[in-house]
DNA sequence: GCACCGTGTTGATCTGGGTCAAGGCCCGGC
DNA sequence: GCCGGGCCTTGACCCAGATCAACACGGTGC
């Protein structure tokens, strides 16, 4: 399914001509086919390393299939999950070279990757792309400008909900059944990985989560699966708008 | 003095020739002369509001002088401050037209503003402005996210240190004597805000700077004007690496 | 002069979430 | 089958920072 809003496109990454128009969507040049000249793909296992902060950066690229995360990390081992990487997000930074954050893989994950050298060439040729990629940019600026609210102000209990609210919003796995208004999901993250996103610890998010559960706002069927029967109660307890246009 | 990082020019915006060509300033093109005709400056007063998220917001801008604060506010009243808006510093976004957070002054501000349509229009016209934004977007995006780290998973000494070592790097009103290695500059927030910033309380962001002035971290004269004697002792503090780049 | 208000400091106490520790569940290897 | 190792949960206790409260300081209006 094409969408506007994504530089490259999910599942149909292998016929290419249709994501690419999607970089560039306005624009009909033959700059598209170009594109197919310098990418390739790469794959991960769960658990892989994708770049090192600070490692030399020659690609930039987007998440094709899986979930990745960007993390930073202190001297004394601290970390801070500062991003999440979902199919269609885009990684790496055109006119830097190293690697920011680290990159980790949390399920297996393939990513379409691009030269950087190239990219950046065609992106100087087709004006649309840099547009393409400023309104990207800015839409993850205001996400993590909603993290730091999320971060900085809100409870533990709040923390969990907003997460969720997060996951169910974007995780392409989420099954929506219209008729009942329940939500089903799979959690793509371990309890420790939440409390690096959340700037908790695993405890925390454990003992949350349970509660949450004893509290009828989510149902949980093993660990990882997750139905929230009411989003707009989730949405409550994440200290949000209930009627903040979720699938706008 | 002209700035290649800044989309604007501090002091001399009077001469708005030099100012625009930082818009594109690998651009010679007459578009620079175009911006003249659809600029206006914006003055405000220490305390006022620009805009209220929410509100419809037809231009977009830069800030001259003095400094204003993006914050975000819960239906209970928490606060959290998402960006700190110094001079040289955009503010607005291309494709949107409503703002997303509340923009305050906190000092005096003044801004030079361009209207949205034109702005847009000129921008598709010139495409070194998109590229210009993209850079500056994109640093925006690494700032955000090291503040994440900040409000997730450092203690309030480290958050104050943190916070203190930015406007030292950032702050034009710094003066800084080289021999002696000491920087002194005037806090351009009251504690209230600088908590706002932090994700803490007022209380403890007035401790927290208690504390660091009788351990000589820094030293105060009055309650606004800080002195800091050794800037790699604050950076230790701040839990950064000391030799982390302050004026690269 | 005095009252008032915005800003900041400091003390006393409380509490949400961190820390430490024990144990459960599940899966893969042998 | 048993063992070991991730991953997760739950309990007991502790502490950093929140909350509540009192007061200090400087400016401004009368």
């Amino acid at each position: 399914m094409l969408n506007e809003r994504s530089l490259a496109i999910t599942q149909d990454c292998e016929s290419c001509p249709i994501r690419h128009r999607a970089v560039c969507a306005r624009c009909e040049s033959d700059e598209l086919l170009r594109l197919e000249e310098i990418k390739y793909y790469r794959k991960f296992e769960a658990g892989q390393t994708v770049i090192w902060s600070g490692d030399r950066m020659d690609f930039v690229g987007s998440v094709v299939s899986g979930i990745a995360t960007l993390t930073q990390t202190m001297e004394d081992g601290r970390t801070q999950m500062v991003g999440l990487l979902l199919p269609s997000d885009f990684v790496g930074r055109p006119g830097r070279s190293s690697a920011a954050y680290d990159v980790v893989a949390t399920t297996d994950l393939v990513m379409c990757c691009f030269r950087k050298a190239p990219f950046e060439d065609m992106m100087k040729r087709t004006p649309h792309i840099a547009q393409r990629l400023l309104e990207m940019t800015l839409d993850e600026l205001d996400a993590a400008r909603e993290w730091m609210l999320v971060l900085g102000r809100k409870t533990a209990r709040e923390k969990i909900a907003s997460l969720l609210s997060i996951i169910a919003r974007r995780d392409s796995s989420v099954n929506m059944r219209q008729v009942t208004d329940q939500l089903t999901f799979d959690l793509p993250l371990t309890r420790e990985a939440m409390a690096d996103y959340l700037g908790l610890t695993l405890e925390t998010v454990s003992r949350q989560i349970s509660a949450l559960r004893k509290d009828g706002v989510i149902v949980l069927d093993g660990k990882r699966h997750v139905t929230v029967p009411d989003m707009g109660r989730l949405l409550e307890e994440a200290g949000d708008d209930a009627d903040g246009g979720l699938f706008d």
